[in-house]
DNA sequence: GCCTATAAATGGAACGTTCCAATAAATCAA
DNA sequence: TTGATTTATTGGAACGTTCCATTTATAGGC
């Protein structure tokens, strides 16, 4: 109950009466000491007090039980499934998570990631922010510490990444507006210097292609992945002369905003003009009108890079293949014009 | 660039030819060493791909720049903001601080605070989970370790917390619908196990008795805080022989859970029945129709607890006072019958 | 009873830092 | 030159663990 100075393993072997060994053995839960010393001995921790610390013993042993999962942006309901998804993972391997912040903002991450090395982390599980340079993991790789990259991937690094298909996705999505009549389409937001950019812009291009919708029937605006980036891309592509009659957004973020410019406009989505998201978050199914959307299995996902972590520690290797996660595209009203289906209820797709 | 093993401050003294203390002097920006040797030092470092072991240097430091921020769900995006806030002032104080979620899971929290302080974190921001147990931080406070409440507090603790002004928001928000001219209001969602339900609860109360709405128009339905359980709330009030015309919701989720339900009866919201939310999470604003909400300026609250966490720290203290944060109502259609205000824009409140 | 095998408990040397006290080098006053 | 001061640098003893090599106690075989 009275905590003088920060208790340790040598106070609590003082009150039990035995040897500081035996106590760091019974705090290992090693067989090899006898239950009723042991029992003596947790009740002396329970008296003093102790807390465990792990700093110490990380000195000795190597390395630690700490995980870190850097992210680009926590407001994103996204990554914060994400998030959940590894949680599970590592709570079951008795790992804490540590999940720190970059705001985007590769400085930020640089310091994130500094402090988090600093700590002694087993290893990292990134979402690295827009603009990080391509070195920026260098020397966390040349300290031996495994990282995996979650959702986003750098362009030329060689580090294990799990994401979605990206590219399968976006085709899917591309092909059904395709299939509703649609001959004029639209690619709304993000940018180019992320891959993950490339990988679904691809796909919407390979979709056109193999379609037969000329190039000039084809609207790509980039813009921020927020709702504001989404009206802003709508405004762009309903300026021109042909305007697209449908569009696959980046990001739901995105095809929210789209949806509520058109309504600023007095347009409906889905009659009007045709919307598909991409990440099929849970509010994509509560809005109005229902959000058609790529669905990519966030959770899953998560659970995967933990997995793959856990890997890389106990082989300790820092090498691993990357994963690409099956994605499916959910068919609601923000694209198609039969509008009776709305009730249908809670659209999940594995 | 080469990795034996975890180069140390040892490694680097011999790179540089100066003793382990010189190295720590550098590491540590003193201004005892000669810049020339500094710079040096310096070079040695980069070259051999160094990083600092924090846990060796807590040893002897006391304490550490790390700070647990322990949150109850990190789904929602309200807590993200509220993790954004602090972010913001702990970096400008070069402090990185580690997110754990609990998934409103008591025995996972206990987990998260045990990894926590055997990391030797020097503060905690705790939003509590639901059920968390009175003595759960009792360990905490005995060794010493600042820690304080945001959001949420727990029934009895003396632990300081920062909270928005449940009681007034209710009682503003309840006001302003019986000014609208409705008299026989409701309550939605919540359970009564959480202090921040009793807040709000007697600010509708409060309310409800000055303005002499008797007991018997009142409605009032405990239930999950999610769109499922606002949902739920609805169809239960509605049954009633006499129901009500208007709603509080606790949250601003319960609220978009009514909403749906009443789109779902072919009902809509500020016309055939008011609603009102609490939290104004951005999402309020683009809803449709959007949604009148409490304001707390959530990143806001976020900024301040990580002020009064700083300053325990730095006064070594462990108690400090509670907070109140100023709260606002922010009007927009769910509940007015003057619809045309609709692209009135930004609705933010200070 | 003695010797050996097994089980349980222990001392001591790391681990990578910080920080105090002490030394060495440089500067200055006389 | 000498002694006093200031400026830079440096050993060495912590800090709280782990883990190896021992020691001590317990049991088994004869």
């Amino acid at each position: 109950m009275a905590s003088r100075a920060k208790a340790t393993i040598l106070d609590i072997a003082r009150e039990a009466g035995v040897s500081k060994s035996t106590v760091s053995l019974v705090l290992q839960g090693s067989g090899l000491i006898r239950p009723e010393t042991a029992l003596k001995v947790r009740k002396a921790i329970e008296d003093v007090g102790y807390v465990y610390n792990r700093g110490a013993a990380n000195l000795r042993k190597a390395h630690s039980n700490v995980i870190g999962m850097v992210i680009n942006d926590l407001t994103n309901p996204f990554f914060a499934e994400l998030a959940v998804g590894m949680e599970r993972v590592f709570q079951a391997a008795g790992i804490v998570p540590f999940i720190a912040n970059t705001a985007e903002n590769p400085v930020r991450q640089e310091e994130v990631l500094k402090s988090l090395m600093e700590q002694g982390v087993a290893g990292l599980i990134v979402s690295p922010a827009r603009g990080t340079t391509p070195g920026a993991f260098r020397r966390i790789e040349a300290a031996g510490v495994p990282i995996v990259f979650a959702m986003r991937r750098l362009p030329e690094s060689r580090i294990p990444a799990i994401a979605p298909d990206n590219h399968r996705g976006a085709c899917l999505a591309t092909q059904h507006l395709i299939g509703k009549g649609h001959r004029r389409l639209a690619f709304f937001g993000g940018s180019s210097d992320l891959v993950v950019y490339q990988d679904r812009l691809g796909g919407f291009l390979e979709a056109c292609e193999t379609h037969g919708i000329p190039a000039a029937d084809r609207t790509i605006v980039e813009g921020e992945t927020s709702r504001k980036g989404g009206m802003a891309c709508l405004e762009t592509a309903l300026a021109a002369s042909e305007p697209p009659t449908a569009a696959l957004c980046f990001n739901d973020a995105v095809a929210f905003g789209v949806m509520l410019a058109l309504r600023k406009r007095g347009l409906e989505a889905g009659t009007d003009f045709a919307v598909v998201g991409f990440d099929n978050v849970t509010e994509a199914e509560h809005y109005m009108p229902a959000l058609t959307s790529v669905a990519v299995d966030t959770a899953g996902l998560g659970e995967r890079a933990a997995h793959v972590m856990l890997k890389m520690i106990q082989s300790r290797t820092t090498r691993s293949e990357d994963h690409v996660g099956a994605v499916s595209l959910v068919v609601r009203e923000s694209c198609g014009p039969n509008r009776n289906v709305r009730g249908a209820g809670m659209g999940d797709a594995a």
